[in-house]
DNA sequence: CGAACCTCCTGCGGGC
DNA sequence: TGCCCGCAGGAGGTTC
């Protein structure tokens, strides 16, 4: 579900409420993500959060002690703010209380997603966290450093795109997107795009994870922000989950294959090989 | 090393 | 209405 955009709506909107904040208790109703949840993590309780960061998909929890809490949404997740008094719904699987009175709620039906405490100063050679390529909205992401990785890879470019050591967040919604963008079909060989081609993809890339943010994320089915609303890209999909649909641009209907495993939008006429 | 394929889990929409 | 099937925004693991 949530890609960086989602991700970065939702750091957004819980920062306000978190920052500064004491946390009261920890509450652990279900331990079994993708990885269980950090034995102990009740032990925070009583320290304060200074900050909320975001790494790719990953939202970062900053303690007051130095150590991190992680957190990944998967597929389904979602981190709310809502009342401590609010009712429990099925899949509310951690929660944070905090002196304001406020709660943080971790939601995840499919439970891919993650809660981890990492140790003061285990965050950058952390094994999920060592390895991930630059922020696509930061300096370390260029169109140099898009053409350095495609060069003599036989992978499709969309593939390359969301190849996380690359460049980090992009997700299928958004590689779909900045593939129209750019006028480049998905299932072209990355070795086979042109250096002019791939400054456009990178532009494109930024353009489209910028202009998400702004809209509060894509929701397709059920990624809700902090305050349990909706994002509003959805409107601007130009061929995400638009098969079958007349191209935004030229009307020409929008195809559909899987490449990669998953599903995958384009419009043949807009976008060359 | 890269690429293809599989896996985790629950919910929902479509077809019959 | 109800059941079965396929599919879903992520990403790590296995195999060749």
């Amino acid at each position: 579900m949530p890609e960086l955009p989602e991700v970065e709506t939702t750091r957004r909107g819980i920062e306000p409420h978190a920052a500064g904040r004491a946390i009261r208790e920890v509450i652990v109703r279900r331990h079994d993500l993708r990885q269980p949840v950090t034995p102990g993590l009740d032990d925070i309780a009583g320290r304060r959060i200074t900050g909320v960061r975001r790494r790719s998909k990953y939202l970062l929890i900053d303690i007051d002690d130095g150590r991190v809490l992680l957190v990944h949404l998967g597929m389904s997740g979602s981190l709310r703010v809502t009342d401590a008094a609010a009712a429990w719904r099925k899949h509310d699987h951690v929660a944070l209380t905090l002196d304001s009175g406020a709660q943080l709620r971790y939601h995840d039906p499919r439970r891919f997603g993650l809660v981890l405490l990492l140790p003061h100063g285990a965050e950058t050679n952390h094994p999920l966290l060592a390895r991930l390529g630059p922020e696509p909205l930061g300096d370390g992401f260029s169109a140099a450093t898009l053409a350095a990785a495609c060069r003599n890879r036989s992978a499709t470019i969309k593939q390359v795109i969301m190849d996380g050591g690359v460049v980090v967040g992009v997700g299928n919604i958004y590689a779909s997107e900045a593939l129209f963008r750019a006028g480049i079909r998905p299932r072209t060989r990355a070795s086979r795009v042109g250096p002019r081609r791939l400054a456009r993809l990178a532009e494109a890339i930024r353009a489209v994870l910028g202009e998400a943010i702004g809209q509060g994320g894509t929701t397709l089915r059920d990624f809700v922000n902090s305050d349990g609303n909706p994002g509003y890209f959805r409107q601007r999909l130009f061929v995400y989950d638009r098969g079958g649909e007349p191209c935004r641009v030229c009307a020409t209907p929008v195809r559909r294959a899987v490449v990669g495993q998953r599903s995958t939008f384009w419009c043949p006429a807009c976008q060359k090989p």
